[in-house]
Parts: C-alpha cells; sequence; structure tokens
DNA sequence: TCGCAGGTAGAAC
DNA sequence: GTTCTACCTGCG
C-alpha cells in the first residue's frame, strides 16, 4: 500500500527527533511495532519514489493501519504549503532545498516521547537513542524482533543503578547488575525517569494533553521531573503534534540568533518567544528545518567557532 | 588523560 | 526575576 504524500523517509526517521528512536532498519525497510486501538501491529515502511509505501501484520482494518501511519509520519501536513512559506522569507528560503521531504516524526506513545525527551537533555542523539533502545529491549514486551517501550507503571519498578539492584535482589556478585536504569547509559537522568513513571501511573494521565491548549500543556508537562522548557516543548512537539511549539536550544539559540540579529547573543527563552511569535503554527516546522538546515549547510560547523 | 558538550534542578544572588 | 553550578557519559 502507498500513501500519496511526499515524503524522505530516511531524512525523517533519522533527524533526531526526540518523539522515539529511529525504526529498526533491514535493508531499505524500516519496521517497528505499534499499539493501534490496544493490538499490537507490526509496520513495514519504505520509500517508493517520493512516497511511502508500506504492509503491516496486524488484526486491525487497513483505514486503521493507514491513519496510524499517516498520523505518526504526520502526512496530512501540507509540505508545499510550507515550502511556499520558506521561500517568501529571505532568512528562511535556502532551507527547503536542503531538507526536502523533512517531516515531524510524531511518537505513537506519548509516555515513550517524554522519557525519551528527558534523556535527550543534555546529551547527544546517538547516547540517548541507545539508552531508549536498551529501556526498550530490557523491560518492553517483545514482538518478534520488535520491542515496545514499557509502560509508566513497569517502568516505575525497574531498579535506579547496580547499587540498588544489588541490594533488592539476590545477586551475589554486583558486577552481575545489568537489570537497572544507569546500565542504559542515562546517567543522573535515571531518577528523573522513575519520578516520571510514578506521576504518569499515580496522577497524570497523559492523553489528556492531547486536548489542551497549548499553553496549559506547556504548563503541565513542566511539572514532569526532568522537564525544563525545551524538553516540553519538544515533548508537545513531537509527541503530541502541537506545531506552535518552538524548542529552543543552544544551537536554535545560534542560529536565530544569525539569521536574525547579526550574531548577536540573545538568550534562550527570548529566542522561544521569538520563534513562537514569529512563526506561529509553522514554529515547530520552521525549527524542525533550521536545525537541519545547519547541520547540512555547514553553518553549524561555522557557528561553532 | 582530561577537557568539553549539552538542559535541568536547586541554590544563591 | 536572573545567574551560577553540579549532574553523567561519550567523544576527541
Amino acid at each position: 500500500m502507498i500513501i500519496k504524500s511526499p515524503i524522505n523517509l530516511d531524512l525523517t526517521i533519522n533527524s533526531g527527533q526526540t518523539s522515539q528512536p529511529p525504526w529498526y532498519k533491514n535493508g531499505d525497510v524500516y519496521s517497528n511495532v505499534v499499539l493501534v486501538g490496544g493490538e499490537p501491529v507490526i509496520f513495514n515502511v519504505w520509500q517508493s519514489g517520493e512516497y511511502l509505501e508500506y504492509d503491516y501484520l496486524g488484526d486491525i482494518s487497513d483505514k486503521q493501519a493507514g491513519d496510524c501511519l499517516r498520523y505518526i509520519f504526520d502526512l496530512d501536513f501540507d509540505l508545499t504549503g510550507f515550502y511556499k512559506y520558506l521561500n517568501q522569507h529571505d532568512e528562511l528560503k535556502d532551507m527547503s532545498g536542503f531538507c526536502n521531504g523533512l517531516r515531524l516524526f510524531l511518537a505513537p506513545d506519548p509516555f515513550e516521547c517524554v522519557i525519551s525527551s528527558i534523556c535527550s537533555a543534555n546529551n547527544s542523539i546517538k547516547r540517548w537513542t541507545k539508552s531508549v533502545f536498551d529501556i526498550k529491549q530490557k523491560w518492553g514486551d517483545r514482538h518478534q524482533n520488535y520491542y515496545m517501550f514499557p509502560k509508566s507503571k513497569d517502568l516505575l519498578k525497574v531498579y535506579l543503578d547496580d547499587e540498588e539492584e544489588f541490594n533488592s535482589s539476590h545477586i551475589q556478585n554486583i558486577e552481575e547488575c545489568t537489570d537497572n536504569l544507569k546500565n542504559c547509559g542515562v546517567g543522573y537522568r535515571a531518577p528523573y525517569i522513575r519520578k516520571a513513571s510514578e506521576l504518569f501511573t499515580i496522577e497524570m494521565n497523559l492523553s489528556e494533553i492531547y486536548s489542551m491548549e497549548y499553553g496549559g500543556a506547556f504548563e503541565n508537562i513542566l511539572n514532569v521531573p526532568g522537564v525544563g522548557p525545551k524538553v516540553a516543548d519538544c515533548i508537545l512537539l513531537y509527541g503530541f503534534n502541537f506545531k506552535e511549539a518552538f524548542p529552543s536550544d543552544v544551537w536554535i539559540k545560534r542560529i536565530v540568533s544569525h539569521l536574525y540579529f547579526d550574531g548577536k547573543d540573545i538568550s534562550v527563552p527570548k529566542v522561544r518567544e521569538f520563534g513562537m511569535e514569529k512563526f506561529k503554527k509553522n514554529a515547530g516546522y520552521v525549527q524542525l528545518y533550521m536545525f537541519h538546515y545547519a547541520r547540512m549547510s555547514g553553518l553549524m560547523k561555522k557557528l561553532k567557532k
């Protein structure tokens, strides 16, 4: 089956969006297991011309399968219209050429997105994606060779580190402890992950975020341990499809300051305000394109100096 | 070997 | 309200 809406799958899946780590790659095919209406479904997707082609294995209808992929790869977003918008602005007009077909890679599991995003803070893409893979493999349900992300009530029970595991289990030698969060390379974020799991198990229902206004959703998600403004905006954009979010970190700050303020140093909170005010409903996509444009055009190396 | 990079929490101003 | 520092790990 094919969805006739242009996309660059490689770029989209590997662009480091904190919704989830890249899907499993076998040759030209990307695969993953996704819960659709409570039913585990294995999707295979691949690039076919400029479109996404797919098949799936699971007890759902063709329409459900198609709708699920349209959501995850944001295939209903009008990219052509967005490119028109970019081209109307001098500062942005180079970007579409460098990132053609890049779309949001939205999280099918908002809890996975929250934990991924917490792991991504003060971290490299390589390290946080490995951490999320490890968490899935250790504590997630397995379907064929693919792993779901664990539910919050299950992640809640996981040991924080070697010491806690050693003291609470029958393992004789602390060297043999591997069944804990720090073993996934999450570092000091381990307690945040546990506290967040507690929060979503006991008092906060993540699915309510979908129906909130952006401002209210931002305030709510800021209360999660390990979540500050940058991570909150990543969660809202990549996990809940709030396209008015403008996640601002040091890189976006450098790029915005270069493009709009003649290189003058602007604080990250000001960059966030600037981006949201200036780009409105396009803020999220502009942020996504800015980052990859800077990466691919060599601008990033230039700005680092 | 060690310095550096990267957001958040919590404390200090 | 804004600014400072510690936090963990992989990389160069």
